[in-house]
DNA sequence: TTACGTGCAAACGTTTTGCACAAAC
DNA sequence: GTTTGTGCAAAACGTTTGCACGTAA
């Protein structure tokens, strides 16, 4: 059964893919959603969407989409992987209560940062041929906000 | 038998944990190394510098320590859970060949840097509690340059 | 009809846990 | 003597793989 979602068929195929009902379902779960879902999450959401999927067809397709570059592999501070629909740099702002991550842009003078030593006896960054910045802000989300605010008044 | 190597014996003790000659022995390979270890790599390394350690131990004491704010567990981009003896908030310089990370300071105006959201739809990074940013710049360490132009000249 | 995708079950590497023994307080 | 740490072996967890079958070109 061939996948109907014309733009994720062509994405799909461009990339000399065949563009299978399950590859179509994970493309268009990401980009609906914008979220960067762990794969637990994922079979859990296609779950509620319709068809489950086998753990083990989402695990090879996201690999294969992660490589036609299709889709993101990031790794959040939790050490959860996760993928990201957005596979151009940026950055992420984590919430440091439950992990999600949101895609974020960056105003300010990005360009003027530059690593420096930390320690007397540490080798120079200069030494390092350098490519670009991941900035990580790192905050509380609004669901997490409620949340604590709710417990802080149960507690009182 | 407990530790006989001051500075680390009173900042363990300092936790309330025991200075025994396992945590010691981590703490000191951390903290001359500089160094972050993954549980594997620190395993042949405390091999290397005497008597090896217990796989088990190694992960309890690893999460006491970072538990008790001693070290800090991070996990880099590629997956790879380490530990790093500087728990004040700072960046890290990644190699994008072997994963190795180094810890560094940043120059440059990091205040005025705000993210922002990257798509019409999005939820609004102010709705966020923002904390600390977190910079990872990616780069490829010299011994890996030296690896790739090696590779590069018997390819010709 | 040949190549590729799916899903089950088994294997894998990493991390955690239960437990008996040893060491520290 | 009670609490805490160690190390083995077993379990748990997320991820990958072998394989038989199904589907696509």
């Amino acid at each position: 059964m061939a996948c109907e979602r014309e733009q994720f068929t062509k994405l799909i195929e461009q990339k000399n893919l065949r563009a299978t009902e399950a590859r179509c379902r994970i493309l268009e779960l990401l980009h609906e959603t914008h979220e960067h879902y762990t794969p637990e999450e994922m079979l859990e959401a296609l779950r509620e969407r319709g068809k489950p999927l086998s753990i083990a067809t989402l695990y090879q397709n996201l690999a294969k989409l992660a490589d036609a570059g299709l889709i993101a592999r990031i790794v959040g501070p939790d050490g959860h992987t996760r993928y990201d629909v957005n596979t151009l740099p940026h950055h992420h702002l984590v919430c440091k209560v439950c992990g999600r991550m949101l895609d974020v842009g960056v105003e300010g003078p990005l360009q003027d940062l530059r690593p420096v030593a930390l320690y007397d006896d540490e080798e120079d960054p200069a030494t390092w041929r350098l490519g670009e910045v991941h900035l990580e802000f790192h905050g509380v989300c609004p669901a997490c906000q409620a949340r604590l605010a709710e417990a802080a008044e149960a507690s009182d």
